[in-house]
DNA sequence: GTCTATATGGGGATAGAC
DNA sequence: GTCTATCCCCATATAGAC
């Protein structure tokens, strides 16, 4: 009688609980009893644990990518010949995530427990789904950033990606390493933080770090032996 | 017999094996028979499967932490009363992590798994010795960059340890998405991308996105297809 | 599609001999 | 400190009634 309904209601406390309880606590179980739900539900409409996880990936991720190639072709239309500028493009890219957050806080949890864990499976759906994104956001910068050469433009988006994930780790890092000064309550404030650092980094001259201040790092364990 | 080696042992296969299979489906056993030690052994030396997890953290993070603060120093001394450049500080917080990961390439992504777990209890060992690193980074770059606000700076600390952090899962996503343009094999080369980048992000004027740009972002969480 | 009952295995942890 | 044997919980997954 509940029909697709409970399906959507497995999604919902799936992503909840995996965001906050981690994905290796979370068991479908916790899962089912909190969506109301049956055990046996989950391996009906999803096979396996594992297929739910990806099924929670899925709906959102598909969505988000959509929502930032369109702003991209937005901005590129409304400047017509005009080259867009970089804090435009990376509006793009990353509003839409941001805003995401704001309105369903837990996705990005999951996100970083999935980019973080080594298991492939998973992780290969972002890949899948993100390869377009790159490729236009790439081609995109570089229009804007002619003498920036296009492989430091690709560790460029990289890093800014990073910069973005690593903001909403479930720990509220910011916020304790900060003594609660910082606080990413404000979704345009974080939005404009975000793009100010990373078009600046886009837009940085190369560099070469003069190397007579490299010498003499050394990180000695306790009892750390280089043994390969 | 074995004395105190077994107990190294475990550590470096805990940390290969969780970095390679994942926090959560590395088991005791798996640890243990890798180390050729016995079952018992973990729960004997480090009481628990977390204990284990605590030490293998600790014993990484405290002497890259005093070499962060060591390099600190180094350069205050050296630059005496004119100011440190940013990307000499930077040098100091980056490298040597990025050292570790050439010489230890499995610590890093174990430290991605507890940064983007929501579970508490062992990312406040980071915590807790990030905090005395963050606070002195902090000072340093206040001073490099008068014009920029304080509570700024720490977003962008924040930020750039993003940058770094996701530079190093095991999924290698950046080589991936880049169809192998983009190699982290070298270490200086990928320091100097770093520094670049940060660099030009800690230095960024602020910036205020032209609200005309955001209207109608729409992410709507359509029903997912399913495609198998 | 929903739910009960159960299969089946793996996991962390411990007692106690050596 | 090392190792064997074992306890017992809890997980995922399935069979089959309704």
């Amino acid at each position: 009688m509940q029909e697709a309904k409970t399906k959507e209601r497995i999604l919902d406390s799936a992503e909840e609980l995996f965001a906050k309880k981690g994905l290796k606590h979370t068991s479908v179980r916790d899962i089912t009893s909190a969506a109301g739900a049956h055990l046996a539900a989950v391996n009906y409409h999803f096979k396996s644990k594992d297929g739910l996880l990806r099924e929670v990936v899925q709906r959102r991720i598909v969505p988000l990518n959509r929502e930032r190639l369109r702003l991209l072709e937005d901005a590129a239309k409304r400047y017509g010949k005009k080259a867009v500028p970089v804090e435009t493009t990376l509006h793009a890219l990353l509003a839409p995530a941001i805003k995401l957050y704001f309105e369903r806080p837990h996705f990005l949890s999951v996100t970083g427990q999935i980019v973080s864990d080594p298991d492939d499976e998973v992780y290969k759906i972002f890949l899948f789904h993100f390869q377009e994104v790159f490729s236009g956001f790439k081609e995109a910068f570089a229009e804007s950033l002619p003498h920036i050469e296009e492989e430091e433009i690709m560790w460029r988006i990289h890093f800014l990606m990073g910069a973005m994930i690593h903001t909403w780790t479930s720990h509220s890092g910011l916020e304790r390493l900060s003594g609660g000064v910082c606080r990413l309550s404000d979704e345009e404030e974080t939005i404009n933080r975000l793009i100010a650092f990373c078009a600046a980094g886009l837009r940085a001259p190369e560099y070469n770090y003069p190397h007579e201040d490299i010498k003499g790092i050394q990180i000695k364990g306790k009892s750390s032996k280089k043994k390969d």
